[in-house]
DNA sequence: GACTTATGATTGACTAATCAAGTATATTGC
DNA sequence: GCAATATACTTGATTAGTCAATCATAAGTC
């Protein structure tokens, strides 16, 4: 998972997660604490992360306007063309490893759960 | 999870979960690659992982009688008192990070689904 | 029966995360 | 308005795992 997507893309799969969160998110930027609830992780865990990620320009942080602790993080252009790249990789790299680990039957019923929690099934156009 | 277990147990999670497996096997033994293959590691992990639980007693290996490259690895009766005063602990702090993780209608939906893969819903009696 | 390839296990080097502690700022209650 | 408490983030130290390389033994092929 991790290995794969870093040999390609050059960035783990939390780095993807983090940057398609961001991207999911109303407003495109979120304070790195909630970035770590959702997705998580502890807080130092995002610190961590969010380092390397804005060093090679991925994303970028931004001071909060009302609380001087907090700062914002976004996507920069490159963050974006970044996850756009990347999504397709995880994607079938995800798929693969979903098929891999489970029969086809117990594989229709997961499917069925996704939807039944209003996910849809990520093979399903 | 880790945290918890480690505290009260003096066990983490992983190592619940090798015990619990060497357990759960007919013969109630196993090589070192088919727990790897079991609980998704590399042999390497559990070859680190055995190493303090051989060391504490909770298990122990054996030669295996048809493969001199291979050993067995089984439950000592301290593995297995460990395992069963473990387990409840283990279930239970499942059980809560479920709970949280969900609202009660996608819990609801999450039961049903392990249901229909063939497991007793944890929480049913 | 020797040669090649596959498998089981271990080890050194590394990595991504954790926790605990610390700093800075916000919020709350008196 | 000030003390006490809570929140946002960062950093040093540690940890549980990975990978790549290695060693030993098995199994398959000619």
């Amino acid at each position: 998972m991790d290995a794969e997507l870093g040999a390609v893309h050059g960035i783990g799969y939390t780095d993807f997660l983090i940057l398609a969160e961001i991207s999911s998110v109303v407003g495109h930027r979120l304070r790195a604490v909630d970035l770590a609830k959702r997705l998580m992780l502890t807080p130092s865990g995002v610190t961590r992360a969010l380092g390397p990620l804005s060093k090679i320009g991925l994303v970028q942080r931004a001071a909060h306007d009302r609380d001087a602790r907090a700062s914002y993080v976004s996507l920069t252009a490159d963050g974006e063309r970044k996850l756009a790249e990347t999504l397709p990789t995880a994607e079938r790299i995800v798929a693969e490893a979903f098929d891999s680990a489970l029969t086809p039957a117990a594989r229709l019923t997961v499917l069925g759960f996704f939807e039944r929690l209003g996910y849809a099934s990520p093979g399903a156009r």
